[in-house]
DNA sequence: TATAATAATGATAATCATTATCACTTATTT
DNA sequence: AAATAAGTGATAATGATTATCATTATTATA
């Protein structure tokens, strides 16, 4: 693996991103770090650094989005405005492992909770 | 909203199918009981019931997959083999409610386990 | 029960996210 | 500094999903 300006720009746009940005929100964002990046290159690192740990990518219906969270932790989204944030973390071991049938070994979980944000549920309509 | 057969086959395949068949492969068992099925209307209908909470969406890398278990459940897939399967189903109240910063309410989890099968597990390699 | 109204379908074109290709550029090795 | 090959940019291709639209089928009503 050789070293490429780009990578460490799609790589520093992603950590300092707090809003799980998605490819498209990530090549502009480094377009104004480099203005001659490539949507290919941004979806080559986003991937590479996907495979080596260093970024998170969470399967979402509309398209996959992005963080640098390595630790395991869950993702909240509200159903009405779409909001989409972090939740603290969730120690794997409060699901329980043992005991399902099949399951060999757990690395990670995926977790999304839907449900009304703050906002949202205290919103009148 | 009008009664239509291509409707009722579309879930009576999901419901019938036990291994979360994705789009392409609900349209395959659809043909079986209706050969001029098409693949728009599968959509338009896996969609519609979806919305309708008949069936259950999960969104995955690779494409979305369905089913009807309608109760909150966990998925597994393994990293290896690719399996993926309902584990039993982990109550709410264990991922607890309260405590999340701006989270108002929560409806359902989408949960999915990544690790090793069994089977996968116990092989050398 | 025939007819009108309109929702649903089938066929297919369009869209959207993502991946593949390939000539050119750049980082690293010798 | 030249050789090697990984990485890039531009763009075509792919695969999943959605939109369009003429035709068909379901339901309400005369």
């Amino acid at each position: 693996m050789r070293e490429s300006k780009q990578r460490d720009i799609v790589y520093t746009v992603v950590h300092e991103s707090y809003d799980h940005p998605d490819a498209e929100t990530v090549l502009l964002r480094c377009k104004k770090l480099m203005p001659t990046i490539n949507l290919a290159t941004v979806y080559r690192n986003l991937k590479t650094l996907s495979s080596e740990g260093k970024i998170k990518k969470i399967s979402l219906v509309g398209g996959d989005r992005f963080d640098t969270t390595t630790k395991s932790h869950a993702h909240f989204k509200c159903e009405k405005c779409g909001n989409f944030f972090d939740i603290i973390e969730i120690p794997l071991d409060k699901i329980e492992k043992n005991g399902y049938k099949g399951v060999g070994e757990i690395s990670y979980a995926e977790i999304v909770l839907v449900g009304l944000c703050e906002d949202c549920k205290g919103q009148i309509n």
